[in-house]
DNA sequence: TCCACCATGTAACTGGTTACATGATTAC
DNA sequence: GTAATCATGTAACCAGTTACATGGTGGA
């Protein structure tokens, strides 16, 4: 029954329409216009990939036909839609997604609280802090064993790649608090797991 | 006659080759082991590409045959491919390069000053420089626009990109000091154009 | 003998890109 | 009437992914 799994364009189409229903158009005007720019917007690619969402049961379009310019096709997330998004916003971080790519884990975030609640946004971002530390202290670590042999711009190039993730660092820690002031935060419970470096 | 456009895995090809001869192998290694780890590496993204690029008459490919392991071809630049390679690394800096990613500013710039000298990184990095400043404060303001409607978790990620830009603009005057510092610098001549703002 | 490593290749599939087509409505 | 905007679609093309195939050499 696996539908191949999802493409990240798919995994955005699902966060976004789990925040409210819209239409193919709607979607589009989202990634054109706000900063979501990344991320495609092309109809050639929107389209088909609703198509291929709905035809996985995971989400359900609906035809508006009422006095509107033009009939439009109006998407919601399905039960079967909600759980994936779920699945894919709670996977553990490990060093290869960074690796991927941060804007991903950057999507998953800006949808996470709303899917799962300020407590697993939380969660994710002391992973994310984490896997970050260890990633960035790779860096470092290569760097200086191989610093006499880089060629200028190639070590400039990995220092910035350092300070970007070292950044990142302290902006987890940074969102941290951030969640911790918007909200009473249940006292008690202690942190659980998740701090400690993957793998 | 037009190759239809070469993918950023070419040019990274490209660029690789510029420093120096090596086989569809060594390149897989260089993508697997060293900080270059995102590009694809697997076989069926090398090798076809490899083919492409020899098909255009960007690079050359020499079969070894001698005593060693097993048949190996050894691949290096063209000057066409050095023509191409240059044109890509000199091509100016505008935001949508900088939306469409980082990353590959950052492989534009590790090859750049081999082949087009230390000035010419300089000047990129001033570019550079520029169009993130302008973009960061782009985001800065949306942000300032939109924040109170803006749900938390979108907020903090809005926020990370915008620590990420500041943090890659700092990188640039540090990066154009480290390269002041390197080289006695012709002196005289004004820093001609490119420091003032995209398009 | 068999494994590990060097080294290249290729076939099936998938999804994204660009570019074009269509058509209804509102504003000028 | 014509331009802009809303709104959806599709066809041709291309490159990357995964997975598998092949085959030579050196060492345990």
């Amino acid at each position: 029954m696996k539908t191949t799994a999802i493409p990240l364009l798919g995994y955005a189409l699902l966060g976004l329409l789990h925040q409210k229903e819209r239409s193919g158009y709607d979607l589009r005007k989202v990634f054109a216009e706000t900063a979501m720019g990344n991320y495609s917007s092309s109809p050639g690619a929107i389209y088909p990939a609703l198509e291929r969402l709905e035809a996985g049961g995971l989400i359900r379009g609906k035809v508006e036909e009422a006095g509107r310019l033009r009939r439009r096709c109006v998407y919601r997330l399905s039960p079967k839609g909600l759980a994936e998004l779920k699945k894919w916003l709670a996977r553990p971080i490990e060093r290869t997604d960074v690796l991927r790519g941060v804007p991903e884990l950057m999507l998953r975030f800006a949808f996470l609280d709303r899917a799962l609640g300020a407590e697993a946004a939380v969660s994710f971002l002391q992973n994310f802090g984490s896997v970050l530390k260890d990633y960035a202290d790779g860096l470092e670590s290569y760097l200086r064993d191989n610093r006499a042999s880089m060629p200028l711009s190639g070590r400039l190039a990995l220092e910035s790649g350092i300070r970007g993730y070292y950044g990142l660092h302290e902006w987890t820690a940074y969102a941290i608090r951030e969640y911790r002031k918007s909200q009473p935060m249940s006292a008690s419970h202690p942190s659980k797991r998740t701090q400690g470096g993957g793998k």
